[in-house]
DNA sequence: GCGGCAATGTTGTAGGCTATTACATCCTAC
DNA sequence: GTAGGATGTAATAGCCTACAACATTGCCGC
């Protein structure tokens, strides 16, 4: 009994299992034409099932959005500790970001550019989910570092990483510049950071 | 005739003039509320008109957002070009972008978290407002640098300083390193990014 | 095995929003 | 001083969220 993980086969009422068909097709929505085009409407109506039912399984629509963003925080740290292995360096790490970040900027823009996490103080799901991939870019910071300094390069790194991402998602990165390649940008970011570290570890090791 | 700029009281017909009234309203709703909250119907409301009336100056509720995103990218060129003065300084801008982003969540979420710019794509208006402010960057990096070095350094500077932004704004600094301030993660950005200049000099210049 | 409860789903509806169409009014140019 | 374009209104279609009242169905205790 009590299978830890997998527990799919909730139950089969009605429509089988209208919760995670929810989800699912939100996000398949949120991928396909990004957050603010999500209708519960319209998913009831594709999943056939009256307007009404969604409300069954989220109080409002941005419960739904909210347990979509916590799906795909969980995804996406599983695709990056994929890409990474045991031990986690900053290149692999940063380019698997940037790919995963361009491949689905539908989610990406829901996870950090919708004020989802930001409004959800009652959601800790999601804001744990959001916070456990801090770690990650944690981990891939040298480990002889003091640990205040250590998370300080994670930081910086993540927040440069992010606003690349975000950046390039949009187009935004300016013309003028464009003959540099955001995978270019990636490299010089971590090797930035390679350096400052070893000058710290120089400094204080 | 024609004095140039004040060009507000185009003309009094009916209203007064609607057109900027109502971008002046869904601005400050984008500042209270965010830009997904503005409604045509209540702007109308508020300013006394039918709800159809909006639709004589912008085709579509995207279009008076775009309206709002231009005149937003337009004040904060100015805001930062009054705030580093005739010759800009990385720290003294860095922190003047910080503010104003920290200040305007509404409007900076607008310009940069909304798809407007990458959808407006008629939009001319926009997109060069949008990129004329990369300027202001490009200006505070060292010019003896050779000039794809010096987009580079302001390309890399810009996004970081976008990512710290964004994520500070919306509480997703993660939790475990609240202790740095974003002030401070700002600092550090400034010096690393002049210790990498300064790097580029010696040795190329 | 069966009765009742809780979970799930439906119908109907209130209210808000976008956007369009047909009509009204008003300024401006000629 | 009048024609026409610019601006505003009324009415409406169609979509959406969210709720309430009612219907069904599976499961749990007995």
């Amino acid at each position: 009994m009590s299978e830890t993980a997998q527990a799919p086969r909730k139950a089969a009422y009605h429509h089988g299992d209208l919760r995670e068909a929810l989800i699912a097709a939100a996000t398949a929505e949120v991928e396909a034409r990004g957050h603010e085009a999500v209708s519960l409407s319209a998913l009831a109506r594709r999943l056939g099932v009256s307007q009404a039912a969604p409300y069954r399984h989220f109080p409002d629509r941005n419960a739904l959005l909210a347990a979509v963003a916590t799906q795909a925080f969980r995804t996406t740290g599983e695709v990056l500790r994929a890409a990474v292995g045991a031990r986690p360096r900053l290149g692999p790490l940063a380019h698997a970001y940037l790919a995963y970040g361009l491949d689905h900027p539908g989610l990406y823009a829901l996870m950090y550019g919708s004020r989802l996490v930001q409004r959800a103080s009652a959601d800790d799901a999601l804001y744990a989910a959001a916070d456990a991939n801090f770690d990650l870019t944690l981990a891939a910071v040298d480990p002889d570092l003091p640990d205040l300094t250590r998370r300080r390069f994670a930081l910086k790194f993540w927040t440069s990483l992010h606003g690349i991402v975000t950046l390039a998602e949009q187009g935004l990165i300016p013309p003028k510049i464009r003959q540099i390649s955001v995978a270019e940008l990636v490299d010089e970011l971590v090797h930035d950071t390679e350096l400052a570290i070893a000058a710290a570890k120089r400094a204080k090791g």
